[in-house]
RNA sequence: GUGGAAUUAGCUCAGUUGGUUAGAGCGCCAGUUUGUGGCAUUGGAGGUCGUGGGUUCGAUUCCCAUAUUCCACC
């Protein structure tokens, strides 16, 4: 047994659902799971301050191998004493290995066995992100826990492409292992690729979790696919995952999501939706999805969730919000940022909670309910 | 008082050498956003083209009158 830098604790699994409720220990913290992070891709989540951070209840935050690597460059964040000093975050942090940057903003990109191709969203120069690469480069950052180079396969896919693509996904898992310097202050992932097919999906499990590994992810879902392919996907993969390791689900996602993917035994959960869509004027509340921007909130002095705790509801109402969304003010991105960061916070404590009482699955019944929609 | 210019969407303006449903930007209204290029993006509503006459098959466009605003001169 390997001495991890990032040890994965079982607590409970919920008798009524197979929820399961654990703690991720971190060089930086121990960490309550399930749980949502917030992604800072630039070293920052926008907009929000570290001590802003703790408040919510943020456990781990991501940022982004590809946007650091292009600006300022990992070099700058190592002098910095690496990226807790540079960004002040004391905290656990996870850096995405740039892989899906690389696949989802590169307008020129070339895929082949050595890595892949791509020019610059910022100034268009031509640059090679391969696995050696990726590590070298998260070794730099030093965040607590960094993810292997992989391939998200876009959906939909062709099963022989699927395959090919999960396939040099695990060769390039073994590149990532064997160039990583750092292994005893950072915990690599590994992430399991194989579109919505079933037998892709075991098999690239199987690949993957051979790996002696602190925890794994799960990419290439949440790109398009039908919800109900996204849960048959887990269900698959639930039987090959380790239950003595933390299960990242990349990329997911909204409330709907989080809770279905909970009950499927998933732990840790980035997106991107709280605080994107928080910027274009979106909330979310335990009544639903709200666009605080529509003129039925004009004069409604209430706060955005009325059984909301955030330093946002606690201070300011939907119509001071709806107005400053509207004039454009950074307050007002600010505070919707705050409030959605902290609803899906809450969320998972919450359903933690339930997890503990072995009532997950009403936990999730009573939501969908209150909230209106599935996800 | 004289001469000139302007008047088209909520705002700022295009445009029509007279010809089907008159455009843009912004604003407004409503969506979207899933391992983040913050202030994006998609769609929608909204105008009897200042008013009243005239010419014409047909006028927002040409002519006359008139109102308002601005400029110059006296």
């Amino acid at each position: 047994m390997s001495d991890f830098p990032v040890r994965y604790e079982a607590e409970h699994v919920c008798t009524q659902s197979g929820a399961r409720a654990g703690r991720l220990i971190t060089p930086h913290g121990t960490v309550a799971t399930p749980c949502f992070m917030p992604v800072g891709t630039q070293a920052t989540v926008k907009g929000i301050s570290p001590e802003e951070l703790h408040e919510i209840g943020a456990g781990v935050v991501l940022s982004n191998t590809y946007h650091l690597w292009m600006r300022p460059g990992e070099k700058i964040v190592k002098a910095a004493g690496g990226l807790h000093q540079f960004m002040r975050w004391n905290g656990p942090i996870l850096t995405d290995s740039g892989g899906f940057q690389v696949f989802s903003l590169s307008e020129r990109k070339h895929i082949n066995e050595e890595g892949v191709t791509f020019k610059s969203h910022i100034d268009g120069s031509k640059h090679v992100l391969t696995p050696e690469k990726s590590i070298q480069i998260q070794n730099d950052l030093g965040a607590d826990i960094i993810m292997a180079f992989d391939e998200c396969t876009p959906w939909p896919a062709e099963k022989s492409y699927a395959k090919a693509s999960l396939e040099r996904t695990t060769r390039w898992l073994e590149r990532c292992v064997k160039t990583h310097a750092r292994e005893r202050e950072q915990a690599l992932f590994g992430i399991i690729q194989g579109s919505t097919y079933a037998d892709l999906r075991e098999q690239s499990a199987k690949e993957i979790t051979a790996f002696d590994l602190p925890g794994f992810g799960i990419g290439g879902l949440s790109v398009g696919e039908p919800a109900e392919d996204l849960y048959s996907m887990l269900d698959v993969l639930r039987p090959h995952l380790p239950e003595n390791k933390p299960r990242y689900l990349m990329g997911v996602g909204t409330p709907g999501y989080l809770i279905e993917s909970v009950l499927r035994g998933i732990d840790m959960f980035d997106c991107v939706l709280p605080t994107r869509i928080g910027r274009n004027g979106s909330v979310l509340t335990y009544e639903g999805r709200k666009i605080i921007r529509d003129k039925q909130f004009a004069e409604d002095f209430r706060p955005i969730d009325e059984d909301c705790g955030c330093y946002c509801c606690r201070n300011y109402s939907r119509a001071y919000i709806r107005h400053l969304i509207k004039a454009g003010e950074m307050f007002g991105l600010r505070l919707t940022s705050i409030h959605n960061l902290h609803f899906l916070t809450d969320l998972m404590k919450n359903l933690r909670q339930a997890i503990f009482e072995n009532r997950a699955q009403d936990f999730a019944t009573a939501f969908f309910q209150r909230f209106g929609s599935k996800n």
